[in-house]
DNA sequence: CTTTTAGGATGATATATATCATCATTGGCA
DNA sequence: TGCCAATGATGATATATATCATCCTAAAAG
């Protein structure tokens, strides 16, 4: 079932369209590296992530991959493509066991419509993700592995699981296609890191040693 | 003075709301180079090109930029950093003399609550730049270099000249900094292009020669 | 229960492109 | 008018990281 408070921004909706939301939408489960929905199909409905773990990529052609972002519950998923094109731009995974809120989309536009306030919310929460975006295009441009690596490590700290100790969800290899590289650079680099004593690193298990020297490597590429 | 028809999607603006924007809005005129707002300042007006050429590019440190797009007129200019957080997460420029209308955010944001379809409107329209800022990620990332300078050429082509004879606007350097890549870099795969007879190039007078294997270069990387 | 496959790790090698250096040309601007 | 700084062009060299190869382990598949 879903609860009022599973949508972003509720507070900003009436209880009329809150109980349209509920009429109009359903929730799906999904298991660990079930595919969401897929790059050129074309899209149907708002999501939004109500448990679990998210991974939203790009696919290119040989088989190369970029992971944009991890999505959290409490968010919106594939907004973009929503109303941008209709054919969705990238693809979306759990990975780990997940569930999504399906919205109606006509329903959603008419909330939209009559709801300036909550209109006004998606244009940040957009926005927002296109400065992440932003962000990450310069990373990938301007600094190189270590400092790429290093961002990686701090957006599973700061962001995804605000932690200095966690545990990595992906493969080396969907590490690699976070930071734009191999994975083979990504596991030397990684192994640096952990001879330099910059962070402890056991399979996945990850906590980081020196937060300072992480950030210096991220800030000075 | 401003023309309604000088806003975007200004036919889903009522008599009132364009009045409103008339009032609360002025006009300034740019010359070649002069910076229009600049990263990290408060964000203070929204803003539309009504003339000219505008870059919109990234600061990096030591000196290092990447341009993100060019704004033609009849665009909104900053908008993500003007919704997403209130300092400009990156700065603009003209490239010719240009003339930039400056909204009041205040009129805008009322107009934004009371108007829904114009609201979905600029959703789509962020939501694009979002999009589009993912494809240059994925050129960046798994595309050397040229096929960076492939789709550079087919952005000045396609989507700023819509011509396949036109000048660049903009120095080897800068050009380099939309490629990702260094000025020396871009000017070797320049001449090399020009060589191998797939544009030609004098100065910065591009024609392209071949479209279709600069099409392909760019889809191949 | 064996065989295959995917992930992880590490070394050797190749290569694309950045960096450094030089020089010619142009265009502000003093 | 003449000078200095920016731009464009090209060659030589350095280097970061991709690629290729191999090995080990664990999990999936037959």
């Amino acid at each position: 079932m879903i609860q009022g408070d599973q949508i972003p921004f509720y507070e900003l909706l009436t209880a009329d369209e809150l109980d349209l939301i509920g009429r109009k939408s359903n929730v799906v489960s999904y298991n660990k590296r079930d595919v969401i929905f897929k790059q050129d199909t074309r899209t149907s409905h708002i999501m939004i992530v109500k448990s679990g773990l998210i991974k939203v990529y790009k696919e290119g052609r040989n088989m190369k991959n970029i992971i944009l972002r991890i999505e959290k519950p409490g968010n919106y998923l594939g907004l973009m493509s929503i109303f941008g094109k209709d054919i969705h731009q990238y693809s979306s995974a759990a990975i780990e066991p997940s569930e999504i809120i399906f919205i109606d989309i006509d329903a959603f536009h008419e909330i939209l419509m009559g709801n300036g306030a909550y209109a006004i919310k998606l244009i940040e929460s957009i926005s927002n993700q296109g400065l992440f975006v932003f962000d990450k295009l310069m990373g990938q441009t301007l600094k190189q592995l270590p400092g790429r690596i290093a961002e990686m490590i701090l957006y599973f700290s700061e962001v995804v699981y605000e932690s200095e100790s966690f545990v990595f969800p992906l493969t080396r290899r969907e590490l690699a296609e976070i930071a734009g590289t191999t994975k083979e650079s990504l596991i030397r680099t990684l192994t640096e890191f952990k001879h330099d004593k910059i962070i402890d690193l056991d399979g996945s298990k990850v906590e980081i040693r020196s937060l300072k020297i992480i950030k210096t490597l991220n800030d000075l590429g």
